[in-house]
DNA sequence: TATTGTTATACTCTATAACTATA
DNA sequence: TATAGTTATAGAGTATAACAATA
């Protein structure tokens, strides 16, 4: 767990150094703090990692299926490491394969009854620690920092990142 | 979450409940974007991760020197796993071990002369990556968010991963 | 030939636990 | 006994590349 330590990364932040690298770090540490929280209690209280509720997440949005390209093409990973996880899903029995009646080739796939179930309460449970841990600020100012990173977002450079993020507005 | 008031209040609950979430996941991508860019520039730019970036960082703000133990603490990260990453360090000559004289245990972890040089190139850059990422943001706009992440951080409960180690300020 | 998906391999980071050598 | 650090092992996630089946 714990993927990208944030410790105090803004430790690391020297008095001498620009004000952006310290927002930059601040940033990181808050959300990873958060993140690290979530992924721990995913793990604790429901034996999931994060890529897999995500994957779980994605599926759930789409009741028609996704085939495994969709997939990975939404979680930004590559399709063997979408192979890896879906097999593990659907060992235990959340997530199944079924033929796309046009193309022998590709797969549909979609949560069972047990990980429709399964997703429901994993869900809720995560709504609820994100609205805990988001609570230290008020509903305005959640509404300012959304404004903020939208403006962060939408201005920035199209990367070629490589990690899964789930952003649906 | 003190949502026990009426029925008003739920329903305003409920829907803050998915705000704080679609904030969250914001929060969340953006973050994961820069990082991501940082990243993947440190490795191609640099052949360096950024755990092995982080590391030097702290030893750079200690030209005295940092035990694997301190080292570990600082970036709650488990004993074995600083040992595995100072050995590659140590293998390309960018960090030392130098004997602690009260403590035949123990090490102290220091940039060599290569390391030090090394590093101020890379925390260059690095520093310039986080200004052109954070840019879509005005002077005045980074101090907001400044301000808002430091509510959102000061309040929230620190997570405890494996290493309950007391850090120092 | 191109696409969909799988398999094989390797690397990094992580945790746990057993181990050593000091203290 | 306790502490500092290492070693050993395991697991997750990731990427790349070769491959099979189908289009």
């Amino acid at each position: 767990m714990n993927a990208r330590q944030s410790t105090d990364m803004e430790q690391r932040a020297h008095a001498d150094h620009h004000a952006s690298l310290r927002l930059w770090l601040r940033l990181l540490s808050c959300t990873t703090r958060i993140e690290d929280t979530i992924r721990q209690r995913l793990r604790e209280q429901f034996g999931i990692t994060l890529p897999r509720f995500d994957l779980m997440a994605q599926l759930e949005r789409e009741p028609d299926g996704l085939t495994m390209g969709e997939v990975s093409r939404r979680m930004m990973v590559t399709g063997g490491n979408v192979t890896t996880i879906v097999d593990q899903l659907e060992r235990e029995h959340l997530v199944q394969r079924s033929a796309v009646p046009g193309d022998r080739r590709a797969y549909h796939l979609t949560l069972t009854e047990a990980g429709r179930q399964a997703f429901a309460t994993m869900a809720q449970a995560h709504e609820a620690w994100v609205l805990e841990l988001m609570s230290p600020l008020s509903a305005k100012e959640q509404t300012q920092l959304g404004t903020l990173l939208g403006t962060l977002k939408t201005a920035q450079a199209p990367v070629a990142p490589q990690r899964p993020s789930q952003e649906k507005p």
